[in-house]
DNA sequence: CCATCTTTGTGCACGCGTTCACAAAGACAT
DNA sequence: ATGTCTTTGTGAACGCGTGCACAAAGATGG
């Protein structure tokens, strides 16, 4: 999982669990998927396997929203994506704007799939005045000077932070002092934030090394055959000997 | 959180659980920043605050890889990161590609923070047969015919898909097939591999539409004022007078 | 060497999330 | 109308993750 929430506790959101709201848009995108080729509707089974998950939790997730589905015919996919799409306030438009416009800036501004829910870019904004006024997906970048005023002029809460990490700290406080309430940031550090704003982010390099403990791990087995005792191979080996196949860092050792 | 795993149960790995897994990457980026400011150690307390995360949690995080840290001090930090990146599997060098090199494939290429932690951009991969041999990020963007040849040869085991939604699965069974074990998805698709392959994935619409039903509820709680019930406000309003104070779309209602 | 003070490591309890398994609901055929 | 068959919705059990709270460990000062 490339995010994590911050703040607001367990404070279940009107009833529906975080790990529900997190899996909406999963099913929202596979019953999109059914609406495009008209299929009518579809079973739990059937939506639990294009969404990856399992079906009874989708029944379960479901039925936190209340009690669409027929017994013994599935669920209605056009009336479904509609509730789950008013459930994720996917019913209104919402401005985005933009902070730091540099590769992955640029790569959001350019993305498509951002239109495609109701999500607009109302504002690109950066600190490089070399870049004011050039357009970027057909839309003019405008100076940090003015950040406040876009924020505010365009009524945006949600922004998105693709600064260096320095710079986004100072970026988040500014946003948030403007108006925007919901943050997701790219940058690797973690924001501070008064309550009630919400952040995620997502982290490139926190994905890869996840990837790399797991791959050390499939590496480390070494198992060409079946059944081989997957844990307990070793037991608190400390240190020394626990490299992989091939070379090692130098490590500094404690006092 | 942008991410989810997908198969391999819940097989602790090691006994280190999946959830302390993906907090260490943050405790080592916290680490290495005072390591650059020479900071010698840290009690559980600072680091926790630095990491955005609990001080129980990261101590209890920290117990699982060993009993380093010392009572009345606080934990070396040099010894620290060398542990946490060991464990991570950052002492040795991990070789990926990037399949799909457009808008979000250049934007990865280019970033910095790729090389940083041990992974290496072994090849830069795409189907257009325009952007053979063109320079991205000082890397000649090779064809997708050679895809397995690349893999084998730099003995690549991490692949990360930039591809456009249709396009992932194929390119995904095509990296499998030629030895990669992890995959990084960017695409909207839920990918489907065999066991012993891992896949995480990054949406940012699926962040998006997070933060708009949190947003959501934020605007439809409407206290101006102090201590309102958070909850409980409206009880299963089912359908009807629900909308954003917006526009809505008109939606298709079922039989 | 002893006392004090700081900070770790963890036992324990609690709550959330997942999954199983099944009764109830309803479609559909006869 | 009645029976059968499919599929939902959910009660209950279980396991994981989190956070509290505290005893043990060890540093530090006298
Ligand atoms: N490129 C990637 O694939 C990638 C992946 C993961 C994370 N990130 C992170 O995303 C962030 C951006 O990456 P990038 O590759 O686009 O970097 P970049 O250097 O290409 O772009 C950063 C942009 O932010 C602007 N900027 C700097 N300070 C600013 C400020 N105070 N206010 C507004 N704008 C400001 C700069 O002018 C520049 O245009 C970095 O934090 C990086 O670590 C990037
Ligand atoms: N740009 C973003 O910020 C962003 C954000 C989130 C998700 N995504 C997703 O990431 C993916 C890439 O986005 P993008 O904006 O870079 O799109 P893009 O169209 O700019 O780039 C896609 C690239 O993939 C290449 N390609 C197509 N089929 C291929 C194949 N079979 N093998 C190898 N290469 C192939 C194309 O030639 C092109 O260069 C999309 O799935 C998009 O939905 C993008």
């Amino acid at each position: 999982m490339a995010t994590g929430r911050t703040h607001r506790p367990a404070t279940r959101s009107r009833g529906i669990p975080e790990a529900t709201v997190a899996r909406l848009p999963l099913y929202l995108r596979a019953l999109t998927a059914l609406s495009e080729r008209s299929v009518p509707t579809v079973s739990s089974e059937e939506l639990a396997a294009a969404a990856g998950v399992n079906s009874a939790k989708l029944r379960k997730d479901f039925s936190y929203l209340g009690s669409y589905g027929t017994r013994g015919v599935g669920y209605d996919v056009e009336y479904l994506v509609y509730q789950i799409s008013r459930e994720l306030g996917l019913t209104q438009d919402w401005p985005v704007v933009i902070v730091g416009i540099g590769n992955l800036g640029a790569a959001l501004a350019n993305y498509g799939g951002f239109a495609s829910r109701g999500f607009r870019v109302a504002a690109l904004i950066d600190a490089d005045p070399a870049m004011a006024g050039k357009p970027v997906a057909g839309i003019p970048v405008q100076h940090s000077d003015d950040l406040e005023k876009i924020i505010q002029d365009n009524g945006v809460s949600i922004g998105v932070i693709a600064t260096p990490a320095g710079a986004a700290q100072p970026v988040c406080d500014r946003l948030v002092a403007a108006g925007v309430t919901s943050i997701l940031n790219f940058a690797p550090t973690v924001l501070t934030v008064p309550d009630g704003v919400d952040v995620r982010k997502v982290d490139l390099s926190i994905e890869l090394q996840i990837l790399a403990f797991h791959e050390q791990r499939k590496a480390g087995e070494e198992h060409p055959d079946g059944a081989a005792p997957p844990a307990a191979a070793r037991e608190e080996s400390d240190e020394s000997a626990d490299q992989g196949p091939d070379g090692d860092v130098p490590a500094v050792m404690p006092a």
